[in-house]
DNA sequence: GTAGGTTCCGTACCATGGTACGGAGTCAAG
DNA sequence: CTTGACTCCGTACCATGGTACGGAACCTAC
């Protein structure tokens, strides 16, 4: 089940160069490459945790995490320090809360400068005027 | 009721820099420098309209488009191109949708493992181990 | 045993949206 | 008419999250 860095790459739905990336910052290991034939050895591999932490990864920068975060999280091993990840969800939990709203406001307000456009087919477009109260 | 660039950003919610900055990116004006003493001029003064261009900036960032794109809706100017600034609204509320749905998960997500990481206060902690199935 | 596709690795570059620096000029108050 | 704050401007730098390049080693199939 060992697969090379392009496997593990697809696996997470990221290019090689984005999972490179990610073992510099030090979210992602760096396995030992297998013996090779010379001595300068062969290929990295990488098995299924690597996976479900490159899984992880995304998962949680989807959840608008930054990577310096998620590598807190990662960093809170095997959960010891409940109490710092709860910190972190909370923090981000009102952040989210707060950029939904944001994003619900200007959906609001744009949905229905369009509907006004769509109206107002002569004079000024009301989007490009409305913007300015 | 002519003010200067200090001003300007003040009433934008801006720095002076970052006036500067959107004046490189061509969505500000500079204006001529008032007759100064010398040949070189004095100092630039910004009136009303300056400050509703900026906010109008400001207003449109925080619905999501790029500069880029608030570029274009301002060289649209004065709303000759309707169906243009209409397709601008819509490809944005059809982004706005998604990132908010998106977001949504989220913060759902987080909010139950947060309320499992309460409950469960010892054994791995639910955050972590979480984001991996 | 050799051609091709991968991997490895360092280093450089990209877009986005700014922020900082420094020296010369300018302006308003005292 | 000087002092101190502000302006002007070019240029450089920053953070974030990648993407690209290129040569050498490696691995697989034919």
């Amino acid at each position: 089940m060992a697969v090379t860095i392009a496997g593990l790459a697809r696996e997470g739905g990221v290019g090689v160069e984005t999972v490179r990336y990610y073992q510099r910052r030090g979210l992602l290991r760096t396995p030992d490459r297998a013996e090779g034939s010379a001595l300068s050895g062969g290929v990295r591999r990488y098995d299924a945790e690597d996976v479900r932490r490159l899984r992880f990864i995304r998962s949680a920068q989807a959840a608008g995490f930054t990577l310096e975060q998620i590598g807190e999280l990662l960093n809170l091993d095997a959960g010891q320090d409940h109490a710092r990840a709860r910190d972190l969800a909370h923090e981000r939990i009102a952040a989210l809360d707060a950029k939904i709203a944001e994003l619900q406001a200007a959906r609001t307000a744009l949905a229905r400068l369009a509907r006004a456009c769509v109206a107002s087919d002569a004079g000024p477009c009301p989007i490009i005027e409305a913007f300015e109260p």
